[in-house]
DNA sequence: CGGTTAATTAGCTAGTCGGTAAACTACCAC
DNA sequence: GTGGTAGTTTACCGACTAGCTAATTAACCG
């Protein structure tokens, strides 16, 4: 994958289990085996996504004792829906939106 | 990559070289070839990426003459928008803020 | 028809990804 | 110390990705 924050932010995001890990930590901070439990993988795999979350900036460990707290940091998050954003006129005013107000307009004329 | 249409979308978006081309869209549909112009890779590449963004539905293609020409298809990034959304309040009343909010109010019983 | 332009497909290399099992580190409790 | 719990690291595997060159398809032009 390409180097730059944006793409390992995305290619972060392009993982079910990554989001899901991270929608379970809006609900707060939580250790690693708590965040594996619900998946049907290993130990390992779950710090394999764990360590690809911590590189891309959307979370962040802690040290208690002999556990290592997660907890998510959302500023890639605001960085990914900005870029995203750049494009709300496109799915806002879609040019199937815009046939059919041609063709209310056209309709419209013929009357 | 998994397989599903989010992580498809994601993935599609991890690379800036694909970002560039969503952007050059955003101006219009265009040729394969005036599409790979600005970039130092060769045009097979481009043809890959540009089946890449097709599979994730972020671009769709038309036959006209000997051109192929492509065009932006922004529902896939309005779902991108929604995911990343869904985290908003946590970049927007982050700790740092919450922080500086305590302090403001523990400097001002100072006085 | 032959020649040119547009684009894809095929085949290759090198590197990354997601997963595993097994070994290892770190901490706690007895 | 021993043993148990929490988590990481290493080594390996199969599948996929990104790039290249070379060959191929498709459509136009003369």
């Amino acid at each position: 994958m390409a180097t730059d924050q944006l793409s390992i932010v995305f290619g972060a995001l392009a993982d079910p289990t990554r989001r899901a890990i991270l929608a379970r930590l809006a609900d707060g901070p939580a250790t690693v085996n708590e965040l594996a439990e619900p998946f049907a993988v290993t130990l390992p795999a779950i710090s394999k996504h764990l360590k690809v979350l911590e590189r891309a900036g959307l979370i962040s460990r802690g040290r208690e004792k002999q556990w290592r707290p997660c907890r998510l940091e959302a500023e890639p998050l605001r960085e990914a829906n900005e870029w995203t954003n750049r494009y709300r006129q496109f799915w806002e005013s879609s040019f199937d939106k815009l046939d059919a107000h041609l063709r209310t307009i056209l309709k419209g004329s013929e009357q």
